[in-house]
Parts: structure tokens; C-alpha cells; sequence
DNA sequence: TTGACAAGCTACCGATCGTTCGGTAACCTA
DNA sequence: TAGGTTACCGAACGATCGGTAGCTTGTCAA
């Protein structure tokens, strides 16, 4: 249990990526210790050195995700001024991180109830920070009356939606060029929450 | 295997439902036999009665959901005459459906990669047709210039996104009132495709 | 040169997994 | 009332699960 995270060990977190591409692609419950270990070319004996059980790999994976996240989304954005360039540089840095990096294990929030509560509690209260992010960046449209008369909540559940639906089709049908999918996935959201242009 | 579908064997499809409930919460590999016994008040044994295992269990599931799918959202939905009209009713039936009736295992097309190639492609390709259903609906649209300028692939996957969204949603934090959220779903989507009224 | 330590390994544990077996009570039909 | 079917059960199977104990390395500071 490391308590600074400020440099980087690759071994581990090797796994912790691995992992995660794995418990995306076939769940937490279908991916055993064993197919980690194979991914990653170790023994399960071996993969305990790094973590001290399944639950516990799980929690370190979403922790870490969510690092990655406040880091190479969330900073860069928040210190954007107007609302909505903030909120589309947001998407685009959360879609550029979940196929460039392995953010794409955004996904795996979909999988935190096999957490003990306590652990949930922690993952779901650093989400909504995320969360609240995108919540304050429309609001502050509405101040401007520049959003359209629409459910803030719902409308930030949409977009959240939105975001890691894209890292789920990145891993079954969808191969298109990135660029383009994140600037449709903007002009898509900017259209649904902005008032026409007059 | 029955050939004839024609009325409805009351407890199989019990089963159905009560294990697609318990693989949405859970996921295909964190399920297991015993637990969809537990959930039914049968044993494992008496289970397999019903089905011949795991993987085809899963199988019908998904065959069953696109069932009731076509029934209750796309049969009613493709009379629709007017396109906009036919993809609000076709937003708005998918999520009651999603809700009222245990429909929701629409959750569970991220799970088809459990199944065999040969089973996979057959409900991949019953899902290119509902797929289809809002990609015509969108040409329509653009036909008739009432569309903006998108790239309706990434569209339609927005729009199926949404849709399995709100009933992921349902499974965790969010209990507003359905008709409300269905109403913002749609205002949100229209908002999202349609050139602004001039 | 030594020794501490991280990072692996082999070998194994009890529990649970999906699945199969033989059997049985209740019902339908002839 | 005999024969067959439906719907289930208890018990067990081999395989795999998550996890542990103890041994062997490679690395590097003292």
C-alpha cells in the first residue's frame, strides 16, 4: 500500500492495465487471476507481490483511473473560462484518453459494486467530483443563457453517457478514425444543450 | 429446444428474466448457476431443465429481449409515417419498455462476446436491424432537410447509447420520474439532430 | 563479499464453478 | 389404471476459482 504515487512503478502498473483492459473486455466475475497472470506473463503466485487480492485490484485500478483522469482531463479543463469551452475540450480529452492511454477502464465503474460499500463509497464520491464538473459548466451556461430549457442532472447523465460509450465501441464494432468521432461526439452534445445560434 | 415460440411456457420464462436481472447487476461471469437457482427458489439441478447450459442460457436471453424488442418497439414504431415522429416513439417505447418490462437486458448486448462466434453473429445481426430502424430515420430526415449536418453512423450509435444508458442508470443512482426522463431524453436527442426551427 | 530485499517461481489448499446423474412426485392421456 | 411426460430434487463429477507457503533468483548498497 503505497502511500506516495509520485513516480511511476511500470511493473505494476503494467498489471493494473492489463487488468483492466481484461475485466472491460469480459467483466470482473469472468476474469480470473489466471488470465491476468497469463496476459501479463507471470504465475498467479507471482501477480500477489503487487496486490493483495482480486477486490483490492479492482480498487487500485478505478483509483488509478481516476488519477489519470484528474490529471489529463479534469486539471486541463477546469482552468478553461467559458462554459463551453470548457466542456469541449472536456469531452476531448476524456475520448483522447480513453484510446490513446488505457483510460478506457472508465468503463469499469459499470463494475464497482463488486467492491465492499466502504470502497464504493470512495470511488463514487471521487466520480462525483467528475461529475459535478460537468454539472457546474452547465449551470453556469444557464447563467449566461446560452443553454437550452433542459434537466441539468439528466442532461449531465447523457453526457457522461456519452463519453464511455464511445470507450465501449472502441472495443466491439466501431474503428473509425478518432479525430473525426471526437468531433462529432462534441457538435452532437454541443447541439443537444446550446441554444441556436441567433 | 421448442421450434413453435407461440405462447409463453410461464416459469422458463420466469427464469429468463430473473437471470438477465442478476447478469445485468452482476455480469454473465459473476453470475453463476447457483445463484440464478437461489433467485428462482430452485436448485441447479432443476435448472437445467429448462436450459442446456450456461452459454445458451445466456443465448435465449438475448434472443427473448430482441424478441419483445421487435414487439413492443419496432413493429409499433415502424408505421410511423413521419421520421421524427417515428424516432420519438421509438426513443420513448425502448426506455418504457426498458423499465416496465424486464426489456432492460438490452444492457446485456456488452455481454454478447461470452457467446460462441456463430451465436454472436446471429444476434449481431438481429441487432443491425433495430440499428438500422434509426439509421433510416435519420436519412429520411436528411432527405427531407430537417437534419443537421452529422455523420448518422455516429449519430445512431449516440441514439442507442442513450437509450441503454438511461437503463443503466435505472440500476444504480437515479430514480427520477420515468415520464419525466423519458421526455428529456427525447428533447435532448431531437435537440442533439434537428436543424433549429427557422 | 555479504546480505537484505523485491520479484519471481513451484506446489498446493479448500471452495466454488458448470454440469451430469439417477431418481421421484404430480399430472396428463388412452 | 397403465404409460408417459413435466418439473424438479440430492448427490456427485472434474475443472477452475482466489489465495497461501516456501523456495530461488537478480540487484544493489554496505
Amino acid at each position: 500500500m503505497k502511500l506516495i504515487a509520485g513516480e511511476a512503478p511500470t511493473r505494476t502498473e503494467e498489471i493494473y492495465r492489463t487488468a483492466a483492459e481484461l475485466m472491460v473486455e469480459k467483466g470482473y466475475g469472468g476474469t480470473s487471476i489466471s488470465d491476468i497472470a497469463q496476459a501479463v506473463g507471470m504465475t498467479k503466485a507471482g501477480l500477489y507481490h503487487h496486490f493483495s487480492g482480486k477486490q483490492e485490484l479492482l480498487f487500485q485500478i478505478l483509483n488509478s483511473a481516476i488519477d489519470e483522469g484528474d490529471r489529463v482531463v479534469s486539471k486541463p479543463a477546469r482552468s478553461i473560462e467559458d462554459p463551453e469551452q470548457r466542456l469541449r475540450q472536456l469531452i476531448r480529452l476524456q475520448i483522447q484518453g480513453q484510446i490513446s492511454l488505457g483510460l478506457a477502464f472508465i468503463v469499469l465503474f459499470s463494475e464497482r459494486n463488486h467492491l465492499e460499500p466502504a470502497q464504493q463509497k470512495k470511488i463514487s464520491g471521487r466520480m462525483r467530483k467528475f461529475h459535478a464538473l460537468i454539472k457546474q459548466a452547465l449551470r453556469e451556461l444557464a447563467e449566461q443563457d446560452r443553454l437550452r430549457n433542459l434537466d441539468v442532472d439528466i442532461a449531465t447523465m447523457h453526457i457522461m453517457n456519452a463519453m464511455t460509450g464511445v470507450a465501449r465501441w472502441k472495443h466491439q464494432n466501431f474503428a473509425s478514425d478518432p479525430e473525426h468521432l471526437i468531433q462529432e461526439t462534441i457538435a452532437y452534445t454541443m447541439a443537444a444543450l446550446l441554444k441556436p445560434a441567433s
